[in-house]
DNA sequence: AATATTGTTTAGACAAATCTAAATAATTTA
DNA sequence: TAAATTATTTAGATTTGTCTAAACAATATT
């Protein structure tokens, strides 16, 4: 099936929208993807023809099997080819996903693979998120918990689950990135903020919207 | 300014066949872009609003100084890209054109600069072909000549003008390739093939067209 | 010079992807 | 449950890039 970047780009947002079985709204779609819900019931017409989704009327969206694997390419894609412009080309995590949204268009399973190989065929990419292999498998991701509601003492961050520019950016200034181990100092119940200690730093306290983002596990 | 990939399609084909001063007809550009000359003229005349080309009804077209500017940045991406899939994921040269053709509407100057940086600042694609630099600075190719032209006996190659799968593949079959070091052995009047000797191998014998698509210079 | 051929443009149409505004369905509130 | 609100769809338009068929212009041939 031959799908156009407007199709690409709508079925990985139904992938990303859909956890388990819960159908996607229209209005959520449209507001992911930055459009108008009368564009996205066209859409979901096509989609539905082309056997990419079910959809009935009033009823939301879910993609089909098919729709799925196809997700999980564009995904794959997508991931890899953030992992290249870090690993490779020197970029911050915060800019790689709008380069990698026009890159992962660029259809060629050989290219796929071979930039997968070329990487070492890495499994998660630079937010900490998994990259589907060629059979679309993901790799389970080991347990982790959002960083407010961790337990445990000592921790390593192992994915973001805000990608804004601004969160990156300002986990950037404070020197938190994937790999980064770290401790729990205190928790203040006045506004839920944390306070975290890293090796070779003075203590800082994070909101607690900033720790709901940051996933971390057991060191 | 901000193009669309046909756009981008567009004013790269005009550069590739504005050789000089020579304006681009209709029909050339319609065969070369494969679409017909109807879609052309409806171009031209978006281009011409946009500055990017000089075009009078039935006068054909030329790009203007912004044209080639735009033209160069393409091509550079272009080959930059061809560089990468060559050096870096293993394709072989009768590959990457199709993908470059993808990979250049990607338009970040920070990607393109990074990439040329982690390529080493190429100056020539794999098929021989000079890259422009970030200003749109191309080095002056070194003097070269089809190789059925050819006077000097031994030769190296240094390009290929013709860059279908189809003779690209001929030439790997016959171990012909950039850099290659070969001499001239006989030219057959009959035909105007030519009998060439590369280096640990026996002597060959190659038809006028592909030697004509062949740029040589003296070793 | 008249005619034929070739090259180019125009007119009118279509598909894809989007939009606004109006209509309709589903859900919530009183 | 009736009214109000929210969510979704439909109708009709627009933009981009393309097409075919017909008209027109430029060039070549007799
Ligand atoms: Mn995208
Ligand atoms: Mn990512
Ligand atoms: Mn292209
Ligand atoms: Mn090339």
């Amino acid at each position: 099936m031959n799908l156009s970047i407007a199709e690409e780009n709508y079925v990985k947002a139904i992938y990303k929208l859909q956890e388990g079985d819960t159908a996607v709204t229209t209005n959520a779609l449209a507001y992911e993807l930055d459009t108008k819900p009368a564009s996205v019931t066209d859409m979901a017409k096509k989609l539905k023809d082309k056997q990419l989704i079910d959809y009935e009327k009033y009823k939301g969206i879910t993609l089909t099997a098919e729709g799925r694997k196809t997700a999980l390419q564009i995904v794959r894609r997508h991931r890899l080819w953030e992992c290249f412009l870090v690993d490779k080309l020197a970029f911050s995590w915060e800019e790689v996903h709008e380069l990698a949204e026009e890159l992962e268009h660029v259809r060629s399973e050989k290219l796929t693979n071979r930039l997968s190989e070329y990487l070492g065929n890495p499994t998660v990419d630079p937010h900490g998120d998994p990259i589907p292999d060629a059979h679309g498998r993901m790799a389970k991701p080991r347990p982790q918990t959002s960083l407010d509601q961790a337990n445990a003492k000592r921790l390593v961050v192992t994915a973001v689950t805000d990608q804004s520019v601004a969160l990156l950016a300002f986990l950037n200034a404070k020197g938190i990135r994937l790999g980064t181990q770290l401790e729990i100092v205190a928790h203040y119940e006045y506004d839920n903020s944390i306070e975290i200690k890293m090796k070779h730093a003075p203590s800082l306290t994070i909101s607690e919207q900033v720790a709901k983002n940051i996933m971390v596990r057991p060191v």
